[in-house]
DNA sequence: TAGATTGTTAATCGATTAACAATC
DNA sequence: TAGATTGTTAATCGATTAACAATC
């Protein structure tokens, strides 16, 4: 039976979108059904929690079966809300903010880039592949008449929570952020914040992590070879 | 006292890049010293988290003072690893690529962009603010020759594991992906995979949640407008 | 029907929070 | 010294895994 409408873990919310792109693969591939067995195979998750993840939100399976690939994609499409279709600004087009912004075009159908802003005289007045690039002083308007969802912050992070403010107060529902900062907004609107160079950082951990448990183990083994070998390293002089 | 080399969890190890971006802050404010308490006002951990995650590396605090901001800067920094040079190689020189890369040299001295690699003939030979951008064909041995350590990766999701391959066989030992798709890498080399879209995914889920929320919201409010005032909505012609 | 596999409850594991003795 | 605040143990909370009855 299905939940009522508890609150969802996050944790299961960040693994929707992962299911769902095993579930692409698989439905290019003419895959028609998969059991929580199988799925957990592949995506690396256990069965328990596949099932667990998906029963938060219905009963997608049968038994005896399994789910049904398409059944079950269009279902977890439907659950993140990419059924639907979204109306996106980009703010600070340096270059990674065009490059954000061709990427959340191109992955999508549903999320379309209707404008972006800058504050550089220069940039101004141009295009990113037929979006215009409009002057930052107009935002608030602009977000307001184009009934705009979702702003995609790529300033420098001194002046993102202006940018912020601006975007919620003109009625935009969602924040795509990527300046290097933590911003607060009205609880009716989503942030997502994109800290690339924490994962960097989590990434040299891991490095290091390696390394030292690799130099750990050479000193094991080092001192082991030196108790069960006689003319090891350092005792060799001495017989 | 200090822990052993108990494995750290993966959730600590994610808080590691925030604690120290607060700490630049306090640092560049003037702020010599801080408490848990007010560590977890600012950056909206708990006091008693704050001083779990620290302790698992290391006793940085002084009963009744408190932490010194840059002496834990700096603690928090070598953990990380970014007391180190890491020399880098980018994979894909498209919009995404070259802002990535553009992106990881400024954040940070440590990090070293020292060519880009690309299939497309009209890319080779040109270059990335002095960055080279060379032939794909000859990853292997640029990054045996130069003593490669990270790669980022942001070729086409069809192709990134065979980069991934390349990168392990030539000895980096971390690679940043973002390619949209899971990689296998030998448990010697670390992985960070940055799935963008699966993060604009999970904004839209919770403004679909939001939505949902304040129309149940309304739903209630409305019954129980019905239940109270007489000639209120569906109500209003039976008097 | 028998076999397979789900949905769901119970058990386990791990992470967060609370409490407090140690100590600066 | 007294007050403040840590380091650390214990309690709680939440998420994952295991088990199994329900059912296709």
């Amino acid at each position: 039976m299905r939940r009522k409408n508890a609150k969802i873990s996050n944790a299961v919310i960040r693994r929707l979108p992962r299911y769902r792109r095993y579930l692409i693969e698989l439905d290019k591939k003419g895959v028609e059904k998969i059991s929580s067995k199988d799925f957990s195979n592949l995506i690396g998750y256990t069965a328990s929690q596949i099932r667990q993840d998906l029963n938060n939100f219905g009963d997608f399976g049968q038994q005896g079966y399994g789910y049904s690939v398409e059944g079950l994609y269009k279902e977890i499409s439907a659950i993140l809300g990419l059924d639907k279709e979204y109306r996106m600004v980009l703010i600070g087009a340096g270059n990674l903010g065009q490059a954000i912004a061709k990427y959340a075009m191109n992955i999508n159908r549903g999320f379309k880039i209707c404008a972006a802003f800058e504050i550089k005289p220069e940039l101004i007045g141009g295009n990113l592949e037929g979006v215009p690039i409009l002057d930052y002083e107009t935002i608030v308007d602009y977000v307001e008449d184009n009934e705009i969802d979702i702003g995609i912050i790529c300033v420098n992070r001194g002046n993102a929570q202006e940018v912020a403010d601006k975007l919620s107060f003109a009625g935009a529902k969602g924040i795509w952020n990527f300046a290097l900062t933590d911003l607060e907004v009205p609880k009716h609107v989503a942030l997502e914040s994109v800290h690339l160079s924490d994962t960097l950082h989590a990434l040299a951990y891991h490095m290091n992590d390696i390394k030292k448990a690799e130099a750990q183990e050479k000193e094991k083994a080092k001192s082991k070879s030196g108790q069960t070998k006689k003319d090891s390293g350092k005792e060799k002089n001495n017989t």
